[in-house]
DNA sequence: GGGTAATCGAGACGGTACGTCGTGTCTTTCC
DNA sequence: GGAAAGACACGACGTACCGTCTCGATTACCC
């Protein structure tokens, strides 16, 4: 990360915002929640993994919804965007992408950010605006096979996008996100001959 | 509430559970939730409000998760099972049911223990066989839409149940549960159609 | 114990006092003192051992202080008496012997006395009687040197036998019961040098 | 109590340990103590009583032990050091002031020590060391006497030190601090001339 | 010889205390 | 003046016992 050694023990450096630190938070907290899940996220134990104090956190990032925001905010660009030629193969793609993605750490951070909302208004609020960001995006690729003439344009890809995505989130939520292939696959059909003309 | 006095002292009714006690813990549980949510659902909490100890608590729920579920189920009662005739009618209705239900306190509680599941496994077990079980349930509507012809058999009615409730989950999550009319009509629609012959 | 079988499950013999479980609750609750020490004594565990109901035991023995007594009543008989012809003979010989007795189980059983008679006025005033006995007890073994013309009649053989049982209390309260011996013949020759004429 | 007003709400005063912190705990439990004697005293009480947190006592004190020592030792430092000239002399006033010292509430709290030491190995260890210190300054009346020529230096006075105290040891926990100036006289004298030479 | 009463085991009950952990705030000291 | 370190008051965690209670069964005793 740093280029410099993860040393030791790292001081202030005066008057002036660590970045050494802010980075070091970040990513402990990634590190406990791929590791440990939400329950062993705490504040505590980030500062003690960071080595840092616990006042930096709590200086930088007004609560642990935040904190999570931000160590999403930082995987999240990693996703691979599906182009099957068909909108069946598309929807299938998306989720079996987006298990595979979640099966790593970031599986984990999101759970806990969805988790964390349900407490926090903050969080709830961000993941809300988060959502409706991604769904536009992913509704994208209904709209590309409303383009092909696949689907009529009759169709709310807005919906099918919310309704897709929903489907990976219930998996996330009971730890199901390996092994889900036939059903992926059912899923994907059903929602494709949903829309297509 | 029982009908008898909402009595100073319970004692004990000797080595058989003591079905007052059960009771008073389970409303205490429930006012919390509605009360302040859960962040300030602990079992400490409960058997402060409901005037019991707290290991008569942790006898008869292993841990937090499961009298979240029982809570829950105590409440689930009410629901009413849809019978419009067409499949797309029985999953339009089923998930305005279904968010109407949430509206309430429910939707509290069963938020709470998805929060819950992220956090302890006992949780995330006890929700998961909860979901196949209701899952199963939700699946005769679309068994019923076989009987009746209109589906085919080909259709996997397990997965078809998931969708469909994973769509009320993501609502319920994001805070979504009023308004949503026209996209549950829309998700009923596409689901529907997905799935007749 | 009794010479039928320690059968499995002892059920009431009706409206009297069971002495199959009256020895089976004494018999359990010195195992724990002498295998687990005080620590580990409490009226649960001695149920749970004698495989007896707690109410049982509390209808015999009011309090642990009660509890204790009758264990220690039933082990306190076994004692030499030492005659080695020689008061500090006679005193080394007293101490090692109580110290090896004590060192068996009703070492523990003592040291349990002793710590509950600090707390319960009960077991307090028990205690006290008991030592008066045995002091006396013990005064003999002075008086006998007195009659022997070892030791002068001025000597107070009652403030004698105190002192002397109170550097083996202290050793068995310090847990220093073992071990001891160079220890033991300096107290008994200073003692002895303290009381010949 | 501090000088400064017994304040409502006390803060950190940073990362370092609190001094009024650390005098109310040591204060509260020897109230505690006082008032109700060792059958109230628990950390639970003291924390509450204190204002303080548990874990503020956990940190410094590691049992309760070790918390009945630091009151106990508070309290010690009014005894007087008996100096007569003789060791028959030194002996007697180093036992009557003991009993008297022990006639106030510090005789309650080491009673506490002890009975904790004969539950908890830790509380055991304490004492033990304690004991020695104890035992190894006291020894000095003795050695004392040897460098004025009354005493031979073949005597043990470590186990001449050992047999005093658990002289009044024994007074202490069979409740005999009072009107024992006889018996005091008799053992002092005894031991006196069992070291004389 | 049938009813009563005492006893047994079992174990649930409302409680209290245990010792640990995490919270968010605060202060000191170092840079 | 930011950062580290960590003490602080607070309060929840899950467990162990406390002493009391009720249960259903099992006789012994007395009328």
């Amino acid at each position: 990360m740093t280029d410099l050694s993860p040393t030791e023990s790292r001081r202030s450096i005066g008057a002036a915002r660590n970045p050494e630190s802010h980075e070091a938070i970040l990513e402990a907290a990634e590190a406990i929640l791929s590791e440990q899940g939400y329950a062993g996220f705490s504040i505590e134990a980030v500062a003690r993994r960071a080595k840092a104090g616990k006042p930096t956190i709590y200086r930088w990032w007004p609560s642990k919804a935040h904190l999570l925001l931000d160590v999403y905010t930082r995987l999240k660009d990693h996703m691979l965007e599906p182009d099957t030629g068909t909108l069946e193969g598309d929807l299938r793609e998306f989720l079996l992408n987006l298990l595979a993605f979640w099966a790593g750490s970031p599986g984990g951070v999101f759970r806990s950010l969805i988790a964390e909302a349900q407490t926090d208004d903050k969080a709830g609020e961000a993941l809300r605006e988060y959502c409706i960001d991604r769904v536009r995006h992913t509704a994208r690729l209904i709209d590309r096979a409303k383009a092909r003439g696949e689907v009529g344009v009759e169709v709310d890809s807005l919906a099918g996008s919310d309704l897709l995505s929903s489907y990976a989130w219930k998996l996330l939520l009971t730890g199901r996100l390996e092994g889900m292939e036939r059903d992926v696959a059912a899923v994907a059909g059903m929602m494709a001959r949903g829309m297509v003309r």
